[in-house]
DNA sequence: TGTACATCAGTGAACGCGCGTTCACTGATGTAC
DNA sequence: TGTACATCAGTGAACGCGCGTTCACTGATGTAC
C-alpha cells in the first residue's frame, strides 16, 4: 500500500530487453529441449516454448511454422549428435567389422540412455514432420555407419545393392540395440533387473552381455 | 415451418434407451480400442471415449476414474492376448529351445504388426497406470514364456535364480524382437526397405532373415 | 409376495483451463540511391 | 554519408475449441424384512 498511484507516470527502468531477441531460433530449441527433459514430449506446447524463450505466443510460427515444425528442428539437432558418437565408436573400434558392429551397438545404447527425452523423441514419428528441410537426410545418416560395418562383416563392397543376408544382420543389430534402449526407458528392464536389485547400474551390466549376440558373422 | 408447435406437447417415441447402459465397462474399452485404431493414442480423450459409448462425459470415472485407468484396462487386454499367441506359438514350436525362441520371436513381431496400436499403447509406460489392479501381474506374465525358453537354452531349471548368461540371452532376444517391431511400426524401416521396394511384405522377407540371430546357444 | 429404502450408474449443465491461431500493429534492420 | 522505404521479427489481445472435472440430480436395481 506504500504506491501512491496506480499507474506510474512513467515506465520503470525495466532492463531494455530488445525488441529483436538476436537468436530467438536457437532459444526456443534449447527451451524444448529443456522441456522434453524435464517434462516429455506429451507436455511439449508451443506456448510454454515460448515462454520460456521469454517471448509471445506468436513468434515460433514465424521460425517453425507449427509444433511439429519446432520438433523436428530438436530431433534433428539430436539424429547430427548421434551419428557423430556412432562414427566415432566406429573409427575407435578398429578394422575388424564384428568389432565395429559391437562398439556402435554400445553407442547407440549409451546415447539413448544419456539423453532419453531426445533419444525418444527422434523416433516418435507421429510428433515430427519428416519433410522439413533436411531432416530425413540427416536421419538417414545416422545409420550410414551401421550400414557400412555391415557390409564389410557380410563381404559386401560400398556400392553393391544390399542383399537379404546384409540386411538380415543389420536389422538383428539395428533391432538389437534400438529394442534394448527402448525397453530400458519404457521402464519394462526394471521388472527384470528386479531380481538383480534395480536401477541403472543393472542396466551397465545386462548390457554386455546382450551385445555379445550383436552379429560377429553372417547366417 | 411446417410444424406448428417448436416444443411437441409429448416425447416422440424416441428408441427408448436404457438408463443404465448394461455393460458400460467393456463398451468403453471397445471405443477406447477404437480410437487407438483410427487415430492413435494422442487422440484419445475420456470425452471421446464416452461419446463413442453413448455416454454422458462423466461416466467413465465411475468405472476407471481418469483416462490412465482406462488406457490400462485396455492395455490390460492387449497382454492377455498377447501371453496367449506367445505362449501358443511356443507350444506349436515343439521342444527345442532354439526353435522355441525363435517361434515366439516370430509371433512377437506379428502381434505388433496386426495390432499395432494395442502394442504401442501396451510399452507406452507414460499413459499406464502400473498401479491399477492387478496390470503389472498381467504384463509380467507375458514374458514368462520367454524367461522358460531362455532358461531351457541356457540349461537353468526353472526356479533357479536367473544368471548373467541367462539375462544376456533373454535381453537379446527380447530386445531384438522388440526393436524391429518398434523400428517397423515407427515407420524408420521403410527407409532401408526403399531399395528393396517398400511396405509391409518387405517387412515379411526381412523378418525371417533376422531371426536367424535369435540366440540358438549360450555366449 | 410386497414394500421401503439404500446403493449404484448415469445425467447434463457448468466450471475454469490452456491450447493453437489470427489479427492489426510496431519497432528494428537492411538496402537502394 | 544520409535518407527513404521495404522487409523482417516480434507484440499482445482476442478468438473459438475441446478438454477433465465437479455438481446436484435422477432413474434403476438390489436387499432386508
Amino acid at each position: 500500500m506504500k504506491s501512491k498511484s496506480r499507474r506510474p507516470a512513467r515506465k520503470p527502468a525495466k532492463p531494455r530487453k530488445a525488441y529483436h531477441h538476436g537468436d530467438l531460433r536457437q532459444a526456443l530449441i534449447a527451451a524444448t529441449e529443456a522441456i522434453l527433459i524435464e517434462k516429455g514430449v506429451e507436455a511439449f506446447t508451443l506456448r510454454e516454448a515460448a515462454r520460456r524463450a521469454g517471448v509471445s505466443p506468436a513468434a515460433p510460427a514465424h521460425h517453425f511454422g507449427d509444433a511439429a515444425g519446432l520438433l523436428t528442428a530438436v530431433a534433428r539437432e539430436g539424429f547430427v549428435e548421434f551419428a557423430r558418437m556412432l562414427d566415432e565408436a566406429d573409427k575407435k573400434a578398429g578394422r575388424d567389422p564384428a568389432a565395429r558392429l559391437k562398439a556402435q551397438g554400445a553407442a547407440y545404447v549409451t546415447f539413448a540412455l544419456n539423453n532419453p527425452a531426445r533419444f525418444q523423441l527422434m523416433f516418435r514419428s507421429d510428433r515430427l514432420d519428416p519433410t522439413c528441410g533436411d531432416f530425413e537426410e540427416v536421419a538417414s545418416r545416422s545409420f550410414a555407419t551401421l550400414e557400412n560395418a555391415v557390409r564389410d562383416l557380410v563381404g559386401l563392397s560400398a556400392d553393391a545393392p544390399m542383399t537379404a543376408e546384409a540386411y538380415g544382420a543389420l536389422l538383428a543389430a539395428w533391432s538389437m540395440v534400438h529394442g534394448f534402449a527402448h525397453l530400458a526407458l519404457g521402464h519394462q528392464l526394471d521388472r527384470a533387473a528386479a531380481p538383480l536389485g534395480g536401477s541403472r547400474a543393472i542396466l551397465a551390466q545386462m548390457l554386455p552381455a546382450m551385445l555379445r549376440y550383436v552379429p560377429d558373422r553372417p547366417r
